[in-house]
DNA sequence: GAACGCTTTGCAAGCGCTTACATTTTGTAG
DNA sequence: CTACAAAATGTAAGCGCTTGCAAAGCGTTC
């Protein structure tokens, strides 16, 4: 906001017509005729007008305006998905507010109340588990809402996401028929993270399926870092008999394995195979390429933006989508050495 | 925006106060009696109130938004920065807004027109070459503005950046310093990009100093892409004499390239050192590690949001801030073979 | 050339909020 | 108990825009 800003008023003064002439111009141009518009045209381009937002926003109710909130941006599991989001909804003249909640809960209900309170007409949210308060408060204000990355048969809700939980356990599957029997998994904080939870449930589910005895596999859940994939490393590294495979929860603590895993001088997969899950980029440039489960981000954020729209536009008209995962085999999966 | 927010009035008649009175426990509470603050602290709880965006705008002519316009989301090299900047918005209440220009000065004037007309009290902008017209809707408007990336001792302009060029003749130096006389540079696409440029300019001046004729140099222009700086190797390797050392104008090229060499069967550094600029998080964790130039993110993120608040608030008192870069060393430089 | 319908334009009432100013309440001193 | 100042609250006028409705302009038709 600003106080140079010419407004409706001088506009309509400078072409000599009525504010809702001016206002007709830009918002149904067919509604007035030929030679006005280009008057009013050229008085808007002389002025440099641009339509004050909170006056516009007050009368429409109507803000064009759509907010995400992601758990991260400090790395690039969402970037992908989010520039394709972002990119579909400019294509419709509507601007995405992007918050991020860090893995938080009560974060994300700030978040979200922040973009609600600057009048966003619809939400997109990372993952469908979020505490009572946040979704009493999205039920009660009826803000069109949608989950990515994640995906359930729940009709009262939106999803355009995956079986966090299938992929996980297809993921797991591969690494046994590798021949690993003695596993360990470095998972995401479940706690409030349901695609975490989801992941590994899915490769529980897959491990005693094959036989494996899940006392004997470890389980950590970190944060998506690597210094703390390196921590978790050590700790597993150190058991007796050790792993012959670790299983990451996502490609930053997949790579953060690696990392450490070399520099301890472990050779990947020679002595340890690590498998990662979500495939961002930097995937194929770690040293051993990562094998791991690719999402389909760019898909994802497109889609999401269309139906979130159609449900803005039309409520009850956006539909759920499963997308499906499938798996990258890279360098950093092998058989165990005996 | 929302058929069913409550508004001040609603509150009000629950609370059983003026509508005033209402705005002023939330605008400035000292300014109210505790007993009726609690009451309608009360309401506004028991209602789920949040205050309207638009309404609030109008009246106060602020916005309390920033915006923020960045070449690019799709890869990390402004993820970390973006992300400090916002964190240290959010402490003073402030929201970013986030447009990306895809490194197309057409396109970021339309992000910066989208951001004002959407109310941005001020605009973070990275780099301070921008179109004549860019910079007189600017101007115009009086948007406080603030560049970062780049550092200039122009005092009409709010610079928070390096000097890209000084730091790309550092990286030439001791690139040169390890005995390379025999080089490429592969660098991002000058044209309305400062950053590559000056990056260029520093790096070809440095070069030029130590004696090396320039003409000798293959300097080849490329957008930031894994892509496309393996095709640039391609054109490079091809080349007879075959340069020893390829200084790349960011860690997207240089990881890039080095990926593409080894895939192709070339060590590096023992064939061919690379070097990037930036020091994104890949940058440690591709092999070998790459030598770059550490660019501060995260505090001129910061440092960026205290500067551009200052700006907004009064008008004058931001200041422009000179970070400094330094050269980080891992395994992607080495001394040239015989 | 009067009557009619269509298109084009203007008028004016809000949308939800803040804030200068007016009014009422409360506290305090004499 | 009165008078007065300070604190608390209410009143009402916008902020810039859209839009239903009314008015005006204009081309047809009989």
């Amino acid at each position: 906001m600003n106080g140079n800003a010419p407004t409706l008023d001088d506009v309509a003064r400078a072409a000599g017509v009525s504010a809702a002439t001016i206002s007709r111009c830009i918002n149904s141009p067919d509604r007035v005729a030929e030679s006005t518009r280009r008057r009013v045209q050229d008085a808007i381009d002389r002025l440099g007008y641009t339509p004050n937002f909170g006056g516009r926003a007050l009368a429409t109710r109507r803000t064009n305006i759509v907010g995400a909130v992601i758990p991260s941006m400090a790395n690039a599991i969402f970037a992908e998905g989010i520039q394709a989001f972002q990119e579909e909804l400019s294509r419709e003249k509507v601007t995405l507010l992007i918050g991020s909640s860090n893995y938080d809960p009560d974060y994300e209900f700030e978040q979200i109340q922040t973009l609600i309170s600057h009048g966003a007409d619809g939400l997109l949210l990372v993952g469908s588990n979020r505490p009572e308060r946040t979704q009493r408060f999205l039920d009660a204000r009826r803000i069109p809402t949608l989950n990515v990355w994640c995906f359930q048969p729940d009709p009262d809700q939106l999803f355009v996401g995956f079986d966090n939980s299938r992929a996980g356990a297809d993921i797991a599957r591969l690494v046994i028929e590798y021949g690993h029997r003695n596993l360990a998994i470095v998972s995401g904080i479940c706690e409030g993270n349901d695609r975490a939870a989801d992941r590994l449930a899915g490769m529980k589910q897959a491990i005693g399926a094959e036989g494996i005895d899940l006392k004997q596999v470890t389980v950590l859940q970190t944060k998506y870092s690597f210094e703390h994939a390196a921590r978790a490393f050590d700790t597993i590294i150190a058991q007796s008999p050790r792993p012959t495979a670790i299983l990451a929860g996502n490609d930053v603590l997949a790579v953060g394995l690696i990392e450490r895993a070399r520099s301890l001088g472990f050779s990947v997969p020679g002595d340890l195979s690590v498998t990662g899950f979500d495939d961002i980029s930097v995937a194929q440039f770690v040293e051993p390429g990562l094998t791991t489960v690719r999402v389909p981000q760019v898909q994802m954020g497109q889609r999401a933006a269309e139906e979130l729209l159609a449900e803005i536009r039309h409520p009850g008209s956006g539909k759920s989508v499963e997308m499906l995962t499938h798996i990258i085999r890279r360098g950093s999966l092998g058989p165990p050495t005996a």
